[in-house]
DNA sequence: AAATAATTATACCATTTGGTATATTTTAAA
DNA sequence: TTTAAAATATACCAAATGGTATAATTATTT
């Protein structure tokens, strides 16, 4: 049975993750949350020891989020290849899933926690590493069912890939214009054609 | 002659950019700023209408401290071609520049100012906008020569090679590892001989 | 339904925030 | 060198900051 603390622990992470998201930990002030939340600063201290603690259960549930749904919609197909180009095809919505929950998560948490939050710049570290790990993985399994070309270095493949689609969420973001996204995209599934798949 | 005041606006503004820089307008308080210059409030604000005026030059200061760097770098060479060369390769070292003026403004205020400063905001979208145009005149400046392909988009080029610097500029600063901007150059150097120099 | 435990609201705390009026000092002009 | 002007320091302001002790309320168990 699931209580009504842990209801409203749920709905406080929920609510104020976007927030924490947009406006970084520092500037979101505790009356934005109880403001968004309609809760009082009692309330949210019962449930959480303080503002740090409910920002790091903020970010990983917008990350969840995320994962979630490039998790979900790679499930359109089996194939290692194909869901690498899932992942690609993703992020040509990113911009407007991404504004839904208050910006992308690991840029905006990314570039406000350096030097600001070392737990919260520490999370953001321990998710670009796994999922650079999960698209190596997608990548070798790829070269084990013969799909993939197997002198690609896996590893290494994923750096580039999530630096350039991060390079172009930046740019959607800053410029107000998806059309970096795209382009991305497109070039991302050339190099994958090019590089990954066998002749 | 230049007056004493217009050296402590000066010294103000050099000393003021990295804090905004890293920690963003809204975080970086007059304290730090006070702290930092060594000077009090009123001598602060007897140059500067306020804060967010302050946090404006110190912007413009930040990016042209990058641009100089990026010209001088460029002045190498008088070829075109070789000058795109020459951006790339300045961004070889641009982690370890860009830590001494308190990490990429570019990045930095794109991130920070979205949603919370509009005319930070806009100062960002100007600076971005500027660059990826004369990286195209460089690029048309190379066709004209006839060093460079003519069937090429140059504006479309400028934007590619943009976002995916800027990419690695944020995986090398949020990672804490330059080997993606090695990568983004090494990458980035392939595809301008591939597609950009003539046959 | 009563008693107990858990949760939320209220009222407060010291500290810090951006900004300002005024006094003091420093610079430049006469 | 005196005087006027400009720049800086001091002392203050109301409002907001994160956090807490306690009172009031609501769930949960008996």
């Amino acid at each position: 049975m699931i209580s009504k603390s842990e209801k409203t622990t749920k709905y406080i992470i929920e609510t104020v993750a976007p927030i924490f998201n947009q406006k970084g930990y520092a500037v979101a002030s505790m009356s934005d949350l109880t403001a968004a939340t309609g809760l009082t600063k009692g309330a949210i201290y019962g449930n959480f020891k303080n503002k740090e603690e409910l920002a790091i259960k903020a970010f990983k549930f917008s990350i969840n989020q995320v994962l979630k749904s490039i998790s979900t919609h790679q499930n359109q197909n089996k194939s290692p290849l194909k869901k690498l180009y899932l992942i690609t095809d993703f992020y040509k919505n990113y911009y407007d899933f991404s504004k839904k929950i208050g910006g992308c998560p690991i840029l905006n948490t990314g570039v406000n926690s350096k030097n600001q939050n070392n737990k919260l710049h520490h999370e953001v570290m321990l998710i670009i590493d796994k999922t650079q790990l999960n698209i190596a993985k997608l990548i070798d399994h790829g070269k084990e069912l013969g799909y993939i070309n197997k002198n690609i270095n896996s590893i290494n493949f994923a750096r580039r890939l999530y630096s350039h689609i991060q390079g172009a969420v930046f740019m959607t973001y800053a410029m107000n214009d998806k059309n970096y996204l795209y382009e991305a995209v497109e070039e991302m599934n050339l190099i994958i054609k090019k590089e990954l798949e066998k002749a």
